[in-house]
DNA sequence: ATTAAATTCTTGACGACATTAATTAGTTGA
DNA sequence: TCAACTAATTAATGTCGTCAAGAATTTAAT
């Protein structure tokens, strides 16, 4: 929820944030479209789609872009005008800030990332405890740097979103609880609103990640959908009955500490089997030097040597896909998703693990839990940011949930 | 929902079903609560609660019985009046019919089970097809039985809630595929509407369950809750985002086949490690007779014998525990639900089970998952069956949805 | 060409429903 | 007995969506 009250929306009420919201997912649509999907006659469309066409931020199509042709009118469809406002989306991770600038439609326009001052080289534990005022302060420069790179953001930008990884509540803008910025019950939202004038929402990062595919990407138009997230740890997110599955507690999509049933090391949360322990960057490069029997081996050296066809590391690759695709599995049974989106850093790689993460995940989902659509790929940095600004785009449309 | 339409009912918008769905789940509630809860203004309360006092389904409360005193005109709550309408539901297992016709407070006012006619002893395997028309002819005459049993019941019930085990899609009332019972795509909603003139209302079982958790169990006015059930199977179901978390392909909440990282037998669903193999009632037995080696040993001997000190079969059922606490966990984590209730026919031996199941959930919950309501208990027979007439009840509620 | 049919979109009258403000109702405490 | 307080109701008002009619703009048939 934003954290302060927006004057000039022209999205009044919960209609006119549904026929905004499907503009935006769906692209240009015709208002008998938009009527016959919201459930409205196509005269409450083309009124409340009105002030949205008058304050700029939807517009009609020219009649050369117009659809197949057929008897009767033609359609004038309805879409969003992309550099009508522009969105600001923060990732923080463990040692940087990674931003983004993007449009209405969640298309990044600028990019940028900067190191957290005062914070050292990132050890596994838990990261040596930021002080949340240098954290905004950096955010807020990082912020305006991003802001000064074309002054139609400068004028066009209200809102900024911010990812970070852990309990975040977006009702109140507070992080509850991020074991790995070692912050608990910190206000950040107000703070960074305080510090940079825009209207600031907070979210967990995978969740972040969850709605800009949900708006914006492989979500589209499935009733449910899911994404895991592999990289330093294993998250997932769930969208089901219109919305985020948040967890009561704030937890929820620890995919991480589910038990898989292979053999493997303890994991760093004390409980056994954990999928973490089996399918993390750390776990693998790990298992890969164990394996190789060079210490100082790399992730793009295992990926490189794999590729050119060392057995021993391409059957690392092949448990590590193999615990992911069980994970996987153990999403689709309980969940049931239309369509799973498994994304990480660790994915560039990803021709050295599909084929195991289909064949487990194909074996352990049960009935027709497997016929979910699996889409498998790399996760480039900035959509960590990106996700954050799909999340400032979609507070413009939900102030509430 | 329901597979005809509703000439009489009073609730005519969602303005009346939020209204009525409060009372209904909350209990008594003044005007002014229910206002506030609802979001809306005393003055919409009244108005939509009168139709509702007048067709007899909410009554004001007796001046005597109104809330705490205080300053002010005290209030008359609004409550249901149970007897105004009466619910049939049925359970289809393997093997039996257990039906109920239950108050619109889902309370159990009568109780029947029936041999399905036609069928042998039960075996492991996939029942024997039973034919649809037999079944539907045995529930009509169930539905006969039940309600003959007070002039009220016949003249005052006209919805059916179905609860069967397998993939029912409730939209369409249409068994898409149950393996236990033999059918694929059986339209049983419409069969027995035709048969017993009631509007018929098809579910899943353990989501029918889980309805009347949400109704009027542990699921009030909770934001979020899961249930698992333990049996010969091993199910759950998932309640958020104001609904139940369907699986777009009919499949969620199969927990059964989960792998949990204990070293186990093969599960009858081909993959490895699978909760149900492990936790379910016929692996329980399999393992108890296993351990003491008596061949024909049953589940209430081994309960007697472990509650009277024996060992060996105290760690059958310690580990048995463990496996569901795990699965448990994965629940909490993946999901974070506000609270989650287990229960199982198994679990009328839960002194046996309890100790070990919150052990191990503790152990793998993640974080403040851990903090979730954990509510253990036993399965009444019946319940299934007012599953059904809870999911009837709703089906008054929410014709689409 | 002209006309008919099809389809989209718009307009204004109307109706459903929720809000606001004022009023009535019923209780406690001074 | 009156003031304060809270609950519930009423009537005027307003918002918002539907309905019915028609305008706009195309293809297809005559």
């Amino acid at each position: 929820m934003p954290r302060s009250q927006d004057p000039g929306t022209p999205i009044t009420g919960p209609t006119a944030a549904a026929i905004f919201t499907m503009v935006l997912t769906l692209g240009p649509v015709s208002r008998v479209d938009l009527a016959r999907l919201a459930g409205l006659s196509p005269a409450a469309v083309t009124k409340t789609a009105r002030p949205l066409i008058d304050a700029g931020y939807l517009k009609e199509l020219a009649p050369v872009e117009r659809t197949a042709p057929g008897a009767g009118r033609p359609a004038s469809p309805l879409a969003i005008v992309p550099e009508r406002e522009y969105f600001v989306g923060i990732k923080i991770t463990g040692d940087d800030l990674i931003g983004v600038v993007t449009d209405l439609g969640a298309r990044v326009v600028a990019a940028r990332h900067h190191p957290v001052p005062g914070f050292d080289v990132r050890t596994d534990a838990p990261g040596a405890p930021m002080e949340p005022a240098d954290v905004v302060a950096a955010i807020a420069a990082l912020v305006t740097e991003l802001l000064d790179q074309h002054p139609d953001f400068r004028q066009r930008a209200r809102r900024l979103g911010v990812a970070i990884p852990g309990d975040a509540d977006r009702d109140t803008g507070t992080v509850r609880y991020s074991p790995f910025l070692g912050w608990r019950d910190v206000p950040l939202a107000a703070l960074l609103e305080e510090a940079t004038g825009l209207t600031t929402t907070l979210e967990n990062d995978v969740k972040a990640l969850a709605v800009a595919e949900q708006w914006f990407g492989e979500g589209i138009g499935a009733s449910s959908f899911a994404l895991v997230t592999v990289g330093t740890g294993i998250g997932s997110a769930f969208v089901a009955n219109g919305g985020l599955i948040s967890g009561a507690f704030g937890v929820s999509g620890e995919i991480g500490h589910v038990p898989i049933g292979i053999e493997g090391p303890q994991c760093h949360c004390g409980a056994m089997g954990c999928l973490e322990a089996l399918a993390s960057t750390q776990a693998l490069i790990t298992e890969a030097r164990r394996a190789t029997g060079v210490e100082d081996l790399t992730i793009s050296q295992a990926v490189e040597r794999a590729r050119s066809g060392d057995q021993v590391l391409r059957k690392v690759f092949g448990t590590v896909g193999q615990a992911i695709g069980l994970g996987l599995a153990v999403v689709a049974n309980l969940f049931g998703p239309e369509r799973l989106v498994v994304s990480g850093e660790g994915l560039d790689a990803y021709d050295l693990l599909e084929e195991s993460i289909r064949e487990a995940f194909a074996a352990q989902a049960y009935g027709s839990a497997g016929r979910c659509g699996l889409i498998i790929r790399p996760l480039p940095f900035e959509e960590w940011a990106r996700g954050a600004a799909a999340v400032a785009v979609q507070s413009l449309v939900t102030p509430a949930g």
